[in-house]
DNA sequence: TAGATTGTTAATCGATTAACAATC
DNA sequence: TAGATTGTTAATCGATTAACAATC
């Protein structure tokens, strides 16, 4: 079964949403809720759900909202975490040793690299920072598979180098800059100015 | 002229891209050349840089680099800035406050809100912390058209209401939540949560 | 001139939406 | 039973890619 990248951007949300409404202590949903309360299509919820749905749903009733989330975690690979590291320590990278949402969705920080002689060898959120020298080590010692990347954006492709010499398997490119890449390292781009670009597109018609 | 959510996103792409090579002193750049080096396909590049150009490409040549990078910062409005506001200042607001980057793409950081006593008051960056309190006048007083929201989640929908009454325009949201807005209120959202999906997706096949 | 690149029009591809019989 | 919701198959929609004549 093949999925999109849109319908797997969309999982999350429905994840999200449907662990709120068990927390509020409903026990099953229905696709037409679920597009409601989103604003998706109802034909839409009920394809994404059936791709990653163990069980079929029952008409009249919809779907057990704990088998549901259950099946979009496996999905998605939460219960398989994945560990990872910030490179580059300035205040995004900080920021996110400091968020607690990632392990959430099975991504765990293991800790932080920067070639900034005051911040190596500090603690953050109880992560230690190493230098940038120690990637290759500190990649295989501490099972790194993925590597979150704050750098500047001028030292972004050569810390994608480094990385890629070290064994890192997929980048998180929070830098605003096209990286390079051998063709066996996955890339995953939040683009800030990307996503502001639709915002300030929408507001000014 | 219509142009796709997706288009849009790569606009800023494209224009990284080309004021870099600006940078290095290239007065001219051909689709295929772009096309090459972001790994767009070059019909996509050429009917994307048509949209936003106003002359034509010479044939054998290609665009003039600066034309086609003021075309771009023009049609997504960078000449035009908007005035935003923090909303919630823990890590990430706080790491937003300090980042560089969004006076780049023309958006303007005025101040800060948040609830908390301990930073109200404060100035972080040079921009003032104000208590949510003061939302509806500071909005007005400042002319602030787009919040970007980074409060806790629990608390995200409660802020959005706030924000609408006191006549926000926009709303950024890094919070993994579903917002729900009045109609005439544009939401864009930045969700980690479905990018990494995507990565991890990626890696896990 | 020859050839690379352009702009435009047509074909393909993929994702979303619609239709509808099955069923709890 | 009646009716809401399901799963599946077909139709539509939109975006990307291909084709190709025009041109610097």
């Amino acid at each position: 079964m093949k999925v999109s990248e849109r319908q797997l951007e969309r999982y999350p949300i429905y994840l999200k949403y449907l662990i709120s409404m068990r927390d509020s202590g409903l026990a099953t949903i229905s696709s037409p809720m679920i597009a409601n309360a989103l604003t998706f299509s109802e034909e839409q919820v009920r394809k994404d759900l059936q791709v990653v749905s163990i069980n079929n749903g029952k008409p009249k009733t919809g779907r057990d909202i704990n088998e549901l989330i259950r099946d979009i975690q496996h999905f998605l690979g939460y219960d398989n975490a994945i560990n990872a590291c910030i490179v580059g320590v300035g205040h995004l990278g900080k920021a996110l040793l400091n968020y607690k949402g990632f392990k959430d969705f099975g991504l765990n920080i293991v800790c932080g690299f920067d070639s900034d002689n005051n911040v190596i060898g500090q603690k953050i959120n109880g992560l230690e920072i190493f230098s940038i020298y120690q990637l290759a080590n500190k990649i295989e010692e501490l099972k790194i598979e993925v590597a979150i990347l704050v750098t500047p954006s001028n030292v972004a492709q050569e810390v994608t180098n480094k990385l890629m010499n070290a064994g890192i398997k997929g980048i998180w490119n929070f830098v605003p800059t096209h990286l390079k890449v051998n063709n066996d390292i996955v890339v995953e781009n939040i683009n800030m100015a990307s996503s502001f670009a639709i915002l300030n597109h929408k507001l000014k018609k």
